[in-house]
DNA sequence: CTGAAAGCGCTTACAG
DNA sequence: CTGAAAGCGCTTACAG
């Protein structure tokens, strides 16, 4: 069934039957309401590889994942389909792992499917400086900033990760631990791990905390296991440790069930932080003491960012969106 | 670039370049080589809308994940996503609301994109009945049967969950459980849900225990907050219950979660089960009794029927996949 | 308001 | 082995 049988089968010509599909006003009533029905009646769908061919353009916007089951992430995905799909705009999502390259990812969608605009969920910026300059489209990405790359395609809406974990720091040192751990992230290859560790260097040091880098501070994978058995690792390496600073929410939930297989308690012997406010923080037990990242906010200012510059190409913008360090029952002062 | 343009700069006609594009044997080598170099200078990329347009067909496979949240699909999903890779086949996703209708996603997948096989994660069977006969691409419906359905095209491999939650409900009843509460999922809507709970009441009846649906069934979602609530109520209903199911291991989060919050204790004042075994149950405290779906085998017998049957098209199958109870903590003997 | 026609970038018989 | 040409299903000036 082509724009041809229904041509046919109307008594109009494609043009005609083109235009009403397309919404355009030069048609007649009567010729709308007879091709109208046939299409109705023949449950005719224009394809749409003709029609992008014809168009040189596509209809679609693009949501590159880093980390499959990053749960901070996924609640931003759904939130910005929810936000994209009111507007009647479809997304296509694709994921990656959290170590692989999105621009070259990027790369091959825009030679693929040529989006309109391209949403990416975390980003590492040493794959954006040189290759990116290749991506015409506007680009927004989410969780982390971009300010320091000078694109005016690329925006980014972002958590003060930094300043969030130099927090989370100096709130455990308010209650006075002095014996830290640090799990989480690869500061080589991840973005968001070196700047909250950076956060937390920061904290350690306005607080005169001892931090042995080597022994304190643990590597891993955004995963339970990566962060339960880095945990273990840390209580071999420092017995003596009261608070662990784990880089995500998730790494916490392995981090506290760690701690719990030494026989120790979370938080009457260890005080454990996270970061991220993903659903499970609220629900695990003892609740998560963490940072609330404003994902609502981040979905909806990206969204329209991302409405307007498909329409109206403009200048890139960075914000960072306020955070909320939640108290909840994995801290102990001591 | 178009494929003209290499045409030009080749000093060949525009069929030859399609067919060193194409892996075609028929081309000297000397063309080819030329070509290639041509190509690889300009970076060109052949237009996929065109490509397909003209192919009347799609490279890719489908997926359509119900439920966006959902941590053992998005467990599947990765998995596929692995070994479709290691194929060289890409696959676009598409997540639905865990209420919505995923033959209506395929049927619009179908039109808009032209797969050339879906693989569904959950599926409610109501929506197949008649829709399902308009897609003829093969189509692989993962974690529940449906055998039930006669369509050449439409495979499942499913974990027996009527079975499994009959298992669970025995387990739970050998170790003296008298005072049952189910929560999770909607009956009318949701396959899964209502062949759980079909395993549960046959576990009862077989047990003879007492089971008042309306006061001792809670429906809810499959989400933590929903988990929590649904217990809440239940906890309100039936004061005296030793052992919930909960059909889904993140309602057992939830559920585990209000447990505590009514100042009770898991194992030693109400035993909970879930069901999926993600990554999760494992490291939450107390760790979860669970049914463990195989999920390995799930993808890695799926990718194989899809791989075989996009190239000869077969017979549907449908194959139970052996699951496991977990026993861990969260179930104490009374 | 409508139709006939060109053309988007490819692939693939067909002829040579 | 290679080129010229038709055609995939649409959209959109152009002419009327």
């Amino acid at each position: 069934m082509t724009i041809k049988d229904i041509a046919k089968l109307s008594g109009y010509g494609v043009g005609t039957v083109s235009r009403v599909l397309n919404n355009h006003p030069d048609v007649s009533d009567k010729a709308r309401d007879k091709i109208l029905a046939v299409i109705e009646a023949s449950n005719f769908q224009p394809n749409s590889n003709a029609r992008h061919l014809k168009r040189q353009t596509v209809s679609s916007l693009a949501i590159i994942v880093k980390g499959n089951q990053n749960m901070l992430f996924l609640d931003i995905l759904e939130k910005i389909q929810m936000l994209l799909s009111e507007h009647g705009e479809p997304a296509e999502v694709s994921y990656i792992d959290e170590d692989s390259n999105e621009v070259e990812c990027a790369l091959a969608l825009c030679r693929e499917r040529n989006p309109k605009g391209i949403f990416f969920l975390g980003a590492n910026l040493n794959y954006f400086t040189d290759a990116f300059k290749n991506i015409e489209v506007p680009c927004i990405v989410l969780t982390n900033s971009v300010s320091s790359l000078d694109y005016d395609n690329l925006s980014s809406f972002y958590t003060d990760d930094e300043d969030a974990s130099y927090r989370l720091c100096s709130y455990l040192a308010e209650h006075g631990h002095k014996h830290f751990g640090v799990i989480g992230g690869s500061l080589a290859v991840n973005q968001i791990a070196s700047s909250r560790y950076k956060g937390c260097i920061k904290g350690f040091k306005e607080n005169n905390i001892l931090f042995d880098e080597d022994k304190m501070y643990i590597p891993c994978r955004f995963s339970m296991e990566d962060g339960y058995q880095a945990t273990l690792k840390l209580l071999d390496n420092t017995p003596d440790v009261t608070a662990i600073i784990a880089l995500s929410d998730t790494i916490a939930t392995g981090a506290i069930r760690a701690i719990c297989d030494r026989g120790k308690r979370v938080p009457d012997d260890i005080s454990v932080v996270g970061f991220d406010g993903i659903s499970l923080s609220n629900y695990c037990v003892p609740r998560l003491t963490t940072i609330r990242q404003d994902t609502d906010a981040m979905a909806i200012k990206s969204v329209e960012l991302m409405l307007l510059q498909t329409h109206y190409p403009g200048s890139a913008r960075n914000d960072s969106v306020p955070y909320e360090l939640l108290e909840r029952e994995s801290v102990k002062a001591i």
